[in-house]
DNA sequence: TAGACATTCAACCATTTGGTTGACGATCCC
DNA sequence: GGGATCGTCAACCAAATGGTTGAATGTCTA
């Protein structure tokens, strides 16, 4: 149920939580911490943070009376890897290989 | 205004209209026929093109009375770049990285 | 024990979505 | 010209979505 492209795709569709995910690129982060910056109010950001859990996209774990939330780039890799299926179509494709290269490279240093 | 993550994210989310983009794949083709394998309306086919249209994941072409549909890849591209950038976070993310180069390699005998 | 804090729940609302049906505008062909 | 075919438009409907507010639950701490 987790991991459909259904609800992975629809989770994606929104702007709010695709810049949730970027934040927990950074670090896993309290819910309080992920509602900081945006203007709505915490319990529409807590819905945002149960789809994108339905999806599979992160995780979250309560330790005492926070809620940690963690990026799971599983779900994600799916749907990239569904995607993927239409490249074969351009030329090359080279633009998108050198920029997986290029964060590949650039961001595993330890 | 086509091409942003969030119509393209939502077009992808809807299985009838990514199992239209995979039979895109094959050939393009009329509307009339793209509706047929489906139960639902021409009309609501007619819908999901445009959603498809305005992503900019097909093209629509009319010529005569007949409207060709085909797949526009570059946009799907677009998403799964953007998506790429979730992998770094695997302990290597070879998977989806060898993957992407089968395809590569496999589909690109011209 | 009493607050204060972290988070969700419940009820509600407006808008969007995916579907329907029937009428309509083009276009092809006899 | 007239009928069949291709596709969209318009109006409508039920359900889902993204937001709100206020109350409730659970946990830490003074």
């Amino acid at each position: 149920m987790a991991n459909s492209l259904d609800t992975i795709f629809a989770a994606l569709a929104d702007p709010t939580r695709r810049a949730i995910l970027s934040m927990l690129l950074e670090d896993d982060m309290a819910v309080t911490d992920v509602a900081e910056p945006f203007e709505i109010s915490l319990a529409a950001i807590s819905k945002h943070l149960m789809i994108l859990t339905r999806a599979g996209l992160i995780a979250q774990e309560k330790r005492g009376r926070v809620k940690w939330c963690k990026l799971e780039p599983d779900a994600m890799r799916n749907a990239s890897v569904w995607m993927q299926g239409f490249g074969q179509f351009e030329p090359v494709n080279l633009d998108a290989f050198e920029r997986f290269l290029e964060t590949e490279l650039d961001s595993t240093p330890e």
